[in-house]
Parts: structure tokens; C-alpha cells; sequence
RNA sequence: GGGUGGAUUCCCGAGUGGCCAAAGGGGACAGACUGUAAAUCUGCUGCUUUAUGCUUCGGUGGUUCGAAUCCACCUCCACCCA
């Protein structure tokens, strides 16, 4: 079987997956070489900078390249939307799905009520019974969108399901002779840890974790576990336990972690996470972000997070300067549509080119309905105006902002904090902006 | 269980009775330069009705004209011993 995945655009939002028909780029109509020459799967996820370890690289090619693999990744609800790098794992997800392997999507009902302590320098807040169920739900909800589930294709499974369950005396006795602690201790993910200080109940997660890849080895025939590279130890535990108990093989991949050029993991703002939830980072936000990246790390986010063929992407290589931020706007439009669907893309970026190229539309920009509560006395002050409009979180903020010259109202540049508006001094509404990318439209 | 050292603003970290809204650095934000990039430089960084104003230094109570600083108790953390 030939991967040829590249061709192929779907989008979350819709669940509308294109068929490779439509899609499939083929010049000169040569359609059945082009396959013979396609790249195959596990050269392409090399080629594309997402694998990170494997444990038999052979072996793994030979799997997931005919499609024999059943793997599984895990995902803990500790909030109540995915992120990028749950995003990340869904599109390996889908590739491999492309190729004929087997999906399991593994949501952590469980072992969230632990808590992950890899690569953590400090201990998360144990979470409610209640938040977790609700997370499982919303995770639920957005992965079905994104992922095809049911008969013959992915599963979804809860490990909250075995592990709430467990007897502990059983499990200390089934499963605790097969860990060291001594080699656990040791382990990469824990060394954060080693210096801060690590709770017993955190160190039982690579235990649990290993005890679902053996669940799932046995009840569905998964051969292997994709994770990011953060948790190689977990996943290795569960190849090591399925060996010791079964004496059988198993695998375990991971993925690059998306690092940008300063070793910082991306899709985080200063604001907290970049959510697929529309709810809570809107698709303009989401395209900004992107839209933002920085020069040395552009290249690497299309290889590794959209489904752009990989020649398309070298092409763009080469481009220099300001043309790359072309390939911004590409990388941009290319994960909005992934995620807020095709019609939510072409509004950010028109809302974008609105506001920075002075185009037309501004209909899409992101904006702020005032009401009769907030113009006091018949008006309202630059800098409850901009408290109102959440682009600064108090008003000593939005005061210094002034201050700094860093406030316009429809282009005019606001220089005394006492400057106020009454409801006719607009018709209808005007552009708020602070800072060079910070605009709101302002309804009355 | 015993001992030692800790907990300071977004983070790291100074501060050991009034000069403390609290040094310094990082980050964030704003300005200049630019390409909605990076680097650099500048400003700024608790809140508000800008004032001899208000709320903050793990928590509670106390000493004092006055407490981040002193005392008591409590909570949490690290290290050493068991």
C-alpha cells in the first residue's frame, strides 16, 4: 500500500475529507506512476521532521507502511479544550489512518487523575473527579470532528474504564515485580523532578500509563504507542511491560516535540495555550498566531503541521527575506482551515489584511458592542474603552499605553488619558488599536 | 519521627523595624527601526478617583507610633538523619 496522503485536505470543523480524487496533484496524468514513486510513509515523517525515537525502526517502517499497525495515543484531559500538540498527534493520527493503520485515541480519564509529572518542573493541581469527566467530554467532542470514529475505523477508549477499578493489592502484585525503581528513578522525564522534589502518586504514572499500552495490547491487538518525544520513558515502560508479562513485541514512536528556534515549546502565548476550541482562542487569534512566527521557524511548522506536499514546502525554502512572509500566510490560512474550516480561514484573513494592509473588509475583525452601561454620564473614557474592549487588563495599563503613544481611535493617534467619547461621536463604529497588532472594532 | 534551610510582586531573586509598591535580571507590554520576523536601543511593569490614597511579601494572631522584616502557632517545600 502507497502512502499518498499529502494531496489530501481535511478540516476538523465540517469533518469533510476531500477525496484523494479531487485533490490528488498529477501532472500529466501519469496518476499510476506517480504512486509507484510516491513516498512512503515513514519516509515521509522523517523527511517532514516529526519523528523523534523509535525502538526498531525496521520494524516500525514495515507496520505502519502496509498498514498493519494498531496504535494508540494517549491524551489527558487536564483542560477543557486540545491544543497544538494535541493537534500534532491528530494529524500523525490521520496520516497513518491514511495509510491503513488502525487509530486508537486513548483519553486519560484515568491516569489525569494522576498527573504526568515528565519534563515538569512542578507538581499540577490534582483535578476534580467532575473537571476531568467534563474535559473527556469537550476532548471527546472536538476529536470526533477530527478524526473518523466507529466500526473499521478509529476507536476511541477511556482508560478511566481499567484503572479506576484496580485492585491495588493485584496490580503491586501483577505488574510492581516488572519495575525497577531504580532504573524508573533514573529516567530522563524524572530528572526535573529529582532536584524539585517528586510524589509517590506522580511516580505511579509511567506505571499506569505502561499498564494501559498492556490493556490495549491485549484487548485490541495494539502493536504500538505514538506520543511526543516528552514521553519516550512512559511508553517505553509499556513495551518493556508487555514483553516481561506476554513476551511479546511491541513498539513505541514518538514525535518531535514543536520547538521554535529559541527551544521553547510553541503554541503557548503569554496568555496561556493556543486552544482549537474557537471558544476560547478565536480563529483570528489563531491565525495571527501563526501569522507570527518567526522567520527560523516557519518552514519547520508547515513540514510538521500541515499537509502541504513536502516539494511545495522546499520550494518555499528558498524564499527569502519578506517574501517569507508569504509562507506565513500560507502556514496561517493552512492550520485555520484545518481546524476552523475553510470558511473561518478566508474571514481571518481578510480581518488580517484589513487591518494591516489597509484593506477593505473589516467586517471579520475581531470587535466589542458597547452598551448603554458603559457610557457613565453619556460617555466613556479612552481607558475604560480599552478596558471594556479586553485589550488591557486594568487602567493603569491602558493609562500607560496612552502615555506611550501606543493607543489610536480610527487611525488618530489618542495622546491624553482624559480624552473621552460620547455615543455620536462615531457613526456607529470605529477601530480601537493598541500596539501595532492589537485591534478591536468598536460597535455602539 | 528528629534536625537544618526555605516560602517575596508573572518567573528568578535582593531586602533582616520607618528612606518599601519593595533592588537586579528575565518575561510581558509600549515606542524607534522593520517585513504583522529577528536583533538592537528607549520607556514601562500592583490597583485606583495620582493621593501625606488603597491592597500586596505562605496563613492566622501578637509586639510596636510603625512589620516583608521581630515573636507565637499553623500550612507547604527542599536537604540530612531514621
Amino acid at each position: 500500500m502507497v502512502y499518498t496522503s499529502s494531496f489530501e485536505r481535511f478540516n476538523i470543523q465540517g469533518a469533510i475529507f476531500l477525496s484523494l480524487a479531487q485533490q490528488v496533484w498529477c501532472p500529466d496524468g501519469q496518476i499510476g506512476k506517480e504512486q509507484e514513486e510516491k513516498m512512503q510513509l515513514y519516509d515521509e515523517l522523517v523527511a517532514r521532521g516529526l519523528i523523534a525515537q523509535v525502538t526498531d525502526e525496521n520494524e516500525i517502517k514495515e507496520l505502519i507502511n502496509n498498514g498493519k499497525a494498531v496504535f494508540y495515543i494517549g491524551f489527558d484531559p487536564t483542560a477543557d479544550s486540545l491544543h497544538v500538540g494535541h493537534f500534532m498527534a491528530l494529524c500523525l493520527m490521520k496520516r497513518l489512518q491514511m495509510a491503513g493503520n488502525r487509530p486508537i485515541a486513548l483519553l486519560g480519564g484515568g491516569t489525569a487523575m494522576i498527573g504526568d509529572p515528565s519534563g515538569k518542573t512542578d507538581m499540577r493541581k490534582m483535578m476534580t473527579t467532575e473537571t476531568i469527566q467534563h474535559n473527556v467530554d469537550c476532548f471527546q467532542k472536538q476529536m470526533s470532528r477530527f478524526i473518523e470514529f466507529g466500526e473499521g475505523k478509529a476507536m476511541m477508549v477511556n482508560n478511566a474504564d481499567w484503572l479506576l477499578g484496580l485492585n491495588y493489592m493485584d496490580v503491586l502484585r501483577e505488574i510492581g515485580p516488572h519495575f525497577s525503581v531504580n532504573r524508573m528513578l533514573a529516567a530522563e522525564c524524572y530528572k526535573q523532578r529529582m532536584e524539585k522534589g517528586l510524589t509517590f502518586l506522580e511516580f505511579n504514572y509511567m506505571i499506569m500509563q505502561s499498564f494501559d499500552f498492556y490493556t490495549l495490547f491485549q484487548k485490541y491487538g495494539c502493536n504500538m504507542q505514538f506520543g511526543g518525544d516528552d514521553q519516550w520513558s512512559n511508553m517505553l515502560g509499556g513495551t518493556e511491560l508487555i514483553r516481561r508479562k506476554l513476551g511479546k513485541d511491541a513498539y513505541a514512536m514518538t514525535i518531535n516535540l514543536l520547538l521554535n528556534s529559541e527551544g521553547k515549546k510553541m503554541g503557548k502565548t503569554e496568555s496561556g495555550a493556543v486552544w482549537l476550541d474557537a471558544e476560547k482562542t478565536t480563529p483570528y487569534e489563531f491565525f495571527q498566531y501563526w501569522r507570527n512566527v518567526a522567520d527560523s521557524d516557519v518552514i519547520k511548522c508547515l513540514k510538521m503541521l500541515t499537509f502541504l506536499p513536502l516539494e511545495e514546502i522546499e520550494a518555499m525554502e528558498k524564499w527569502e527575506g519578506s517574501e517569507l512572509n508569504k509562507a506565513k500566510e500560507i502556514l496561517a490560512f493552512e492550520l485555520t482551515q484545518l481546524v476552523h474550516g475553510t470558511e473561518e480561514a478566508q474571514k481571518a484573513k481578510e480581518a488580517a489584511a484589513a487591518l494591516f494592509a489597509g484593506g477593505a473588509n473589516s467586517d471579520n475583525m475581531p470587535k466589542t458592542v458597547l452598551t448603554d452601561e458603559n457610557f457613565a454620564d453619556g460617555n466613556i473614557d479612552i481607558l475604560t474603552l480599552l478596558v471594556a474592549a479586553g485589550m488591557t487588563a486594568s487602567k493603569s495599563e491602558a493609562r500607560r499605553a496612552v502615555e506611550q503613544g501606543g493607543v489610536s481611535v480610527n487611525g488618530e493617534k489618542v495622546t491624553d488619558a482624559k480624552t473621552a467619547y460620547t455615543k455620536d461621536s462615531f457613526a456607529g463604529e470605529f477601530v480601537l488599536k493598541k500596539g501595532k497588532k492589537n485591534f478591536q472594532r468598536i460597535c455602539l
